[in-house]
DNA sequence: CCCTAATCGAGACGGTACGTCTCGTCTTATC
DNA sequence: GATAAGACGAGACGTACCGTCTCGATTAGGG
């Protein structure tokens, strides 16, 4: 005789993958052109050829969905600290990423979860945790790399230095609404090791 | 000869001063009170006891009436230049109340009206010009005093500095949520003087 | 020594009469244009370039100066009983202006009146006054006048021939919207002389 | 080959009868209560227990809802030729009928109704061929039965001899407000046979 | 010839209905 | 059990109109 336990018991019909990734696209598509406020779950499922239930199933409101389509959007565009490059090319590199992103059109999507944060805290947990925290964490194994390899000074506050980073960036480009050059980078970065550089 | 100018020609019934202190104690309390999507046209009327049609006299639409609700808050927080403070002294309460205004329960209410800025122009002039704006030239004017008393060296890019410490106070606030104590404003404004002092 | 009362003492500004022309003037137009809901009381004091108060202090609502308009049109439409035309000539005039007022562009506003007239007492009493009772009035004495000329047999209930008569003709047009000819009517009239003439 | 052809093939979650219901119910009382304008969409809604949505899904309008719940009223109040009474029995029971409809609480309704026919073409056919022709059609149908059965002479214009008759009913309850005695019907009834009889 | 009282225009106001929209849930029949 | 289709409750949106009101500015006629 034998006992079969199977974990994750699949009864019934299986979700169907190709659902999945017509919401993302369709999704991804529709936060692109139009701004988080007229884009509608219900139009989101009719591009998708989707019903509402089956985007529903997947994520239980309209801001999980659209942090979704952030991660897979900051995942394509996320660099990667390459050995070969210096800190520095890599700091300047990173900046260069989180401009373009906030300034692209996905910034409307970006504030508008950041404003629903403001009180859900289940979002505000996921936005963290599958936003920022990947970012930030990036950016302090390359300076912990960095300061293993001499380029950055130990005792630098790396918290205190990535916030005033990350907010002239958030606060600049989403609040202030002014744009970032590649110069301007440079002169940050400039800055930093100023500061920070051994 | 004598030409006379008169702008705004009171013609037909004047709009009642009591209305608008009604509309705008009633939105203050209720944008404090709830989150800036829980809270309704409908909802302020009723509170203000003043029909819907008054309201939109006033203000076209939600996001504006918001604005100017944020703009009396600044407005009380303000703290001015006093020449009897240093300006460490002053700097130091001025980010205190930013600190207060960011962490405050209307910062739900901040973050939706940033949003609503991504795609509405004239909202977005309007909250800089309102909102932005009068922090920044009363810290602006605040540190060419400053400058012109030896307290602070000329050489500073005024611009920068501001928005990489209002940029650290919005990222901390409203997107990190992580808090700021007194004692870490302090740190901040040593490290400024550090850089920018005499 | 002499005491004068004078009633509807005129004391203060008189009232305008161009403004009592130009409202009649411009509801009559747009009560031509336009459906009796679309036309608005703020419209037609613009169009005849008039304050609202203006147009309430003399017509104390809509219905009113519907009837009032009413009653102009059916005033110059109303054929006056010539002695030198026999009674069924008169009758068949009378019925095809009947016809055409209730076939005209006014047909809205009439069946509108009607329409308030089923809970508004006051306005009914007007309507049958102002509108009805004429119209009435000079069939009656008209018919009368025939009778004594020996055209119409005396025995006629004067009142049942009319309402049937008149009621054919609401019906058909406001009721069915069927139209009526003038060949329709001279058999109508016909008939009508088959029952009572004499 | 066999074509089948499926029409109203039901997809979806299907309409609640129960809505449906409650809806004609709310109507009916709110339109017996008050007149056509005081009845507001959002009302009926509340008394049904039923969202706007649901109402609006159903009838487009007010127009088009009030029309069907005329078509209720006068579908219980029909009376049908019974072979057993003669046709003049059927007719004065029928005259009574269309009496008590047209003044009841909801003559307003109704007058209100063709009010709207006057400019709204489609509110014009379906009130025609919901309420005006049922009425019709079924006298029409009973009046040939009574010529072929010898009652009235076949030389009739019926269309006429209804719309005189219909008319005079309209006429007297909605436009003059004259009532109408059950002697009167009789009269009426009589001259009928007086003038068609055999 | 000024005073007075009703008029005029412009338009604010309270009240309220309209019809549309979206969200997130629920209910079917079908796969 | 997943899916498509779409109904459902809840309720906000911004617009429109009604009839009233409040201003400041005009007009006549009476003193």
């Amino acid at each position: 005789m034998v006992v079969l336990i199977l974990m994750n018991k699949t009864v019934g019909r299986p979700r169907s993958q190709a659902a999945d990734d017509a919401i993302i696209c369709a999704a991804r598509k529709m936060f692109y052109k139009h701004p988080y406020h007229d884009v509608s779950m219900e139009a989101i499922a009719a591009e998708a050829g989707v019903s509402k239930a089956t985007l529903y199933r997947r994520w239980p409101n309209k801001q999980t969905l659209a942090v979704e389509v952030l991660v897979r959007v900051i995942r394509e565009r996320q660099l990667y600290f390459d050995s070969q490059n210096t800190f520095r090319q890599h700091l300047t590199a990173n900046l260069r990423g989180l401009r373009d992103m906030l300034s692209s059109d996905y910034s409307d999507v970006i504030v508008s979860i950041i404003a629903e944060t403001q009180h859900d805290k289940t979002l505000r947990n996921m936005f963290c945790q599958k936003f920022l925290q990947p970012v930030q964490a990036i950016g302090d194994a390359d300076m912990q790399k960095a300061i293993e390899q001499g380029e950055v000074a130990a005792i630098v506050d790396k918290d205190l230095v990535f916030d005033q980073l990350f907010g002239l960036f958030y606060y600049r480009l989403l609040v202030a609404h002014k744009s970032i050059s590649n110069k301007e980078i440079d002169v940050i970065v400039n800055a930093f090791f100023h500061v920070a550089g051994t």
